[in-house]
DNA sequence: GTCTATAAGGAGATAGAC
DNA sequence: GTCTATCTCCTTATAGAC
């Protein structure tokens, strides 16, 4: 055992640093002295740790963003068993997609700080950013679409895709600037109060996924074995 | 007349990089040097038309986000003509919103670029950056608030301003990272076409806005010369 | 493993010649 | 008005003592 009353490892409290650093900041906008200063630790340690700025974002990233994308797939899989295949309604799925991120970003104590580091890398210019958090979240994307597809069957695919991107784009908002949103609402919309932020988010956007199409219909896929031009 | 065959003065190449730049690394990943770069323009240049780099930054706003204010207050104020102070439906409302940032984010050539400027803007992390662009759409925010809530007078306020930021959110997180979209969604969205783009929008929050209310009723105002409990 | 000292380069900003 | 040279500060990263 090693000195109980120590708080934490250095490791720990740069990662708590920098979590907050980014989030205050953006990647580039953080640098790594503002990050030791805060956690008490010295620049070196950063990179007998973690190599690098990128190394120490990368380590950042998957200590949050990990048990997030686990969740989701185990979120989506229980409603799968539940509605044995079918179709799963869309306020379900969205409860799904939303829950985990929102479950993390609301840890107490640290949660405002997640929550920002979420919405704060979503939104970063950096491409190697981007394409860090593309290249994890790609197979969710295309998991919970599926799942939103059988859902609403006749609706067209583009009109999905673009309904979809509206309502991962309107959460990343919220989450990138919360404090902002209660300022700015005169404390009317908590994004801290999840439930809340939940609530209002499922029903936005299961009434706009409900909306009738605008594109026109998709083609229906062949059939090999019928023709409908004869 | 000076030299009519050159293209443009030095102060609008800088504007023009700035604005590419800018909205490729948000306004602390850019570098000056760069901009002049692409501008082919000098350093010291900069700093005789625009004083400092937050001096270049706000005139690079002011350009693009000036006009856009302007149409913001008149399309809403011949919708208002229009329906007489009435209720509008939302839909023309959504209209009114989105047209100016879109008719501006489809310029000819420049448009993906002041496209993704105006999604970097929104959600830079700078305070700088946040305080500057608030302080001027503030006044926009409330009159497009005032005319959603007189068309969904049912709807409870915190729920009108939830969406209300859902819808801007979802705008602007299309608008961060176009090419991206078109992308991920192997060409079925694309935030170039404005007019799909616009559509989408107001199909998907058009339903959003009127969709069953999350929050208890507001207390209606007290009437001074009327009293409920006697 | 931990820390000091420092390298090497990029940033914003300015002085001063022309 | 325009440009070169430079100042000063801050950045990531590393070498090497303990």
């Amino acid at each position: 055992m090693t000195t109980p009353t120590q708080t934490q490892d250095s490791q720990t409290r740069i990662l708590d640093a920098a979590e907050k650093v980014f989030a205050d900041y953006g990647f580039k906008g953080a640098s790594l002295r503002q990050i030791v200063e805060e956690a008490k630790a010295n620049l070196a340690t950063v990179y007998y740790h973690f190599g690098s700025k990128e190394g120490l974002m990368e380590t950042v990233f998957k200590r949050r963003f990990g048990p997030i994308h686990e969740e989701h797939f185990q979120m989506l899989r229980r409603l799968e068993e539940e509605y044995k295949g079918g179709a799963i309604p869309v306020e379900k799925i969205l409860e799904a997609m939303l829950t985990p991120p929102l479950r993390m970003a609301t840890t107490p104590g640290k949660g405002e700080t997640i929550m920002r580091l979420i919405g704060r890398v979503v939104t970063d210019p950096n491409p190697q950013v981007q394409e860090l958090l593309r290249r994890q979240h790609r197979d969710v994307r295309t998991a919970y679409l599926d799942a939103f597809q059988r859902s609403v069957p006749r609706l067209p695919k583009a009109d999905l895709l673009w309904r979809f991107e509206f309502c991962w784009g309107a959460f990343v908002f919220v989450l990138c600037n919360p404090s902002g949103i209660e300022k700015f609402t005169d404390g009317m919309c908590k994004p801290s109060d999840a439930g809340a932020f939940l609530g209002q988010m499922v029903a936005a956007f299961s009434a706009g996924l409900r909306a009738p199409a605008v594109s026109k219909p998709d083609r229906p896929a062949k059939r090999v074995t019928q023709r409908r031009d004869t």
